[in-house]
DNA sequence: ATACTATATAACTATATAGTTGATTAGTAG
DNA sequence: CTACTAATCAACTATATAGTTATATAGTAT
């Protein structure tokens, strides 16, 4: 059973990190290019269409994170994704993004069913 | 099974919206206040020693988000958890937070006991 | 050594937002 | 009505950060 004993702050700064770092939708484009598998920061700048620079920076932070691994090879560097909560966090919201959006899509259909 | 086809560019945005209204500690620690019961703007502010102006705000965003809902009553607003997702997306993270302190915890004790 | 490539970093701009303060709205009590 | 209270909103400040550009670093090849 969840522990929900309340946190003090310091644990919820470290927390609300975790949510943050994953509260960017390049970040999360990123995340999404190497769930199929590792990729260099050129790989995932032209996978996801942005600067490398960019990028190289968001996986820097998404390393700190630790929700990704940093292994050099030669003058690349290959990421991957390194902590299964990513996978668990953001396969819940995207389903519960999923969800509402169903429940609007269906919301529309009544609206149009009775108007028409 | 969690379907994990590439998720268009304009849902992304929504799931990082999600992600990054919890990713404020100030709204998580709101959040935890509420997680003991339904509560009113001031008792929210009180419970965390915050202002009630910036209370107020920071609810005002966690009802967008659809994470909790408002009834007024009288000329208090009562506020409560609205979405499940909240709990199970906050159990996970502090969870693993909790593990990495642990982990952290570990490996110092180890190195104290090499060292003498 | 030079040339080339891949990544990281520094400097900068622009934007978003957390928090504060003060005003405003809305309900209640006298 | 006035007085009071609770909540929201508006305006502002300060800070954080996403993105760009240019530069630096590091490995490889010739």
């Amino acid at each position: 059973m969840p522990n929900r004993s309340p946190l003090p702050v310091e644990l919820l700064v470290r927390v609300a990190q975790t949510f943050r770092v994953l509260g960017d939708p390049s970040r999360l484009q990123i995340l999404q290019a190497l769930m199929s598998g590792p990729r260099t920061v050129n790989e995932v700048a032209e996978n996801t269409n942005k600067g490398q620079a960019n990028v190289s920076k968001h996986l820097g932070l998404l390393a700190d994170a630790g929700m990704v691994s940093r292994t050099p090879r030669g003058t690349q560097v290959v990421y991957r994704i390194a902590d299964r909560l990513v996978y668990r966090l953001c396969d819940m919201v995207c389903g519960s993004v999923r969800d509402q959006l169903a429940k609007q899509v269906e919301a529309h259909r009544q609206i149009l069913k009775k108007s028409g």
